[in-house]
DNA sequence: CCAATGGCAAGAGCACCGCTCACATAACAG
DNA sequence: CTGTTATGTGAGCGGTGCTCTTGCCATTGG
């Protein structure tokens, strides 16, 4: 048992992962959309319709990108939160958000892949969500770490909060059956505020609706929103 | 002078604006990269090659219909704004951001044309920027009012503010030279976080990260972040 | 009132795209 | 060794954006 599969297996895992090398090459390079197959196949030096042996679509193709995509930026981020001592929540928390900004800086493309306008046909299977999840479950962890330290300020939400109740704790349990236990809701809408911000700020920066500003801004965002 | 110009230059600008509804409706339909100069023409039944008579690029046709949707969405903000009591700051800001939610949700394909992940090659040219912040200064303008009023509620930003005093001015300057005059800087940064904030949310809420909620965070966003 | 100019539509054509299919070929299982 | 199965190939279909030549016909100048 030199090998865990036969030899045709390996090879074939090999070229799998060369046509996606080549595939996020290009789109790194001139976005999805400017992603074409034949083009892979070229640059590989093989037949155009070779390709449909290891992805049966372009979109296949593309959505394995995206969970790539997805388990980088989630890895990438639950480093930075690994980095910071457990119990800075504050620290942990912009470690996080700046490592998600850090990462799409570096990736635009493959941020605007994953978190920018989906492509208009295309819905995501199964396998995507899991993935798309980790990086939410890192800033949820640390919401909830910091509620069960009873770190989190006193809550200065309006009157219209009670009726949130109900729908925070559906969208909390959506999210992960453990992630959010015991957290009050209102701090689950101030997180998931602040994290949609994150990533308003973040999409604006990267698609050009900004112009300086924004080191600052997220600098500060932070610090504003969460405790 | 019955008319404007020649009898030629008329139709020919019935012509243009045949073309784009065409296109609006391919794009409301299937989303930007759906469209096809091909397909719009065999449905006004010309020639493909005739519609180069008309926008020398699929990205012209493409950047008309930006303009054309930055004006859209920005009209809805100014008459939501405009049928509010003027001196009723808050609720000024709540119409304007309900006004854009609402849009989105009314116009997906085209909000995403707009706000969505841009065309890869892309470059906006000026023409894009004058609509572009209509609804920016929709809601500077509350910003303003309620500043030259002194109904913002009082600062409660950290010891980072100061070095961001400076570029929040230059932000103040390049979105217009009078729309943000005597505003204290620290709120410009906190409308300017609630603005991309409010985005954030409608490309999560539109791009399919949310589930429900999504009425009720933007209820309470703006109650939570602005005055 | 006629003729010339120039905007306009049409169609062929180029290079590219995603994708399919029939066919050769190589590696595997028995 | 033989049959099966997975893999690579090339042609081909219909689609795309875009260019170019050709010819029509209305507007305009004389």
């Amino acid at each position: 048992m030199a090998s865990t599969t036969g030899l045709r297996a390996r090879v074939r895992a090999e070229l799998v992962q060369e046509i996606k090398e080549e595939a996020r090459r290009q789109v790194a390079e001139a976005g999805a959309p400017a992603l074409s197959l034949r083009a892979v196949a070229r640059q590989l030096g093989m037949a155009s319709s070779a390709i449909y042996r290891y992805f049966p679509s372009r979109d296949q193709l593309l959505t394995a990108l995206i969970v790539d995509a997805y388990e980088a930026v989630g890895a990438t981020t639950e480093a930075a939160d690994a980095a910071c001592d457990r119990q800075d929540f504050v620290g942990r928390w912009r470690a996080g958000c700046h490592a998600v900004r850090r990462w799409a800086l570096a990736h635009p493309h493959e941020y605007a892949l994953v978190y920018g306008s989906p492509i208009p046909g295309y819905h995501a299977p199964e396998d995507t969500i899991g993935p798309a999840s980790r990086v939410t479950l890192v800033l949820a962890y640390v919401v909830r770490d910091a509620a069960s330290a009873g770190a989190l300020r006193n809550p200065f939400l309006p009157a219209c909060a009670p009726m949130l109740s109900a729908t925070a704790a559906a969208e909390a349990q959506r999210l992960g059956p453990v992630a959010l236990q015991g957290v009050p809701d209102d701090a689950i809408i101030r997180a998931l505020v602040a994290w949609s911000q994150l990533f308003g700020s973040v999409s604006f920066e990267l698609f050009g609706h900004f112009v300086g500003v924004v080191e600052n801004i997220d600098a500060l965002f932070d610090q504003a929103v969460t405790d």
